[in-house]
DNA sequence: TAGATAGTTCAAACATTTTTGAAGTATATC
DNA sequence: GATATACTTCAAAAATGTTTGAACTATCTA
């Protein structure tokens, strides 16, 4: 168990965060619509149309990425009062903080330890860019 | 343009970082096998065989995967000086830094702007949880 | 109550990624 | 010089993800 200069705890073998959770929240974040999506949400609640309008999707589609956004926690979905045939997306910031905050934890830099190769002749290493190119 | 709490400028229609490396960086990121190498680079340099092992994995795809993320920049080589046939591989500490960099400036919760349903017949919202399930 | 509207669900088509297995390269050892 | 080692490259198979198009639900309006 270490101590990083952040003061999270870090032990090896095992990281800073629930491999699952990182890996459903990456695979959710890796597509560009979605990635639009969560930008246009940022600016402000839209409905299903509107997110269809503006990246040119239909329908059926904004939904679609909608509900892995949802299950996710990272977008919440509302009714409208007056009209319930109308719904709204949202940013859900607690589920934003937290999403940041196992980012960092699994990426910080801080984590890098010295080099320590156990396997091979243990010579000396020479970087890439010193090698001759053919 | 907007100046955010955090100092960044912000202008709307346009995310705080580019959205073609942010894509490239969540697609390599968002795979378990990959995850999985980052975390072992991160506790320091291994070689393809190492990294084999501990993953039980095939060197040719420990290959794959690591061109996946030199191409990105997060992962250097470098050959053994004593014996040419050993590679070893580690984070650039660099790389690492921007990629914390670029998700935290898209990602940051600062940017939720307020709710602004400009579509839809604009009537009060009530969260899901207050419609009555069927 | 009939028709329109806003959105969701489903299954199949399509596209992209990942894995497999074989062949190839470069270096080292016998 | 022949063989072994450490790794890479390639092409095809398998697995996943995304989009399409149609059918469906719920709600509102005339």
């Amino acid at each position: 168990m270490f101590e990083l200069s952040n003061g999270n705890i870090f032990d090896v073998n095992h990281p800073p965060v629930p491999m699952e959770r990182l890996i459903a929240q990456l695979k959710a974040l890796a597509n560009p619509k979605r990635l639009q999506m969560i930008h246009l949400l940022m600016e402000g609640v839209h409905c299903n149309c509107e997110l269809g309008d503006a990246l040119e999707m239909a329908p059926n589609l904004i939904s679609h990425h909608m509900s892995i956004l949802r299950d996710l926690g990272l977008v919440e979905m509302e009714r409208d009062a007056v009209d319930a045939r109308w719904v709204y997306f949202s940013i859900n910031e607690a589920a934003l903080t937290r999403l940041n905050q196992d980012f960092s934890a699994f990426f910080a830099p801080e984590r890098i330890k010295p080099r320590r190769p156990t396997c091979g002749p243990q010579g000396a290493v020479v970087p890439m860019s010193e090698i001759a190119v053919t």
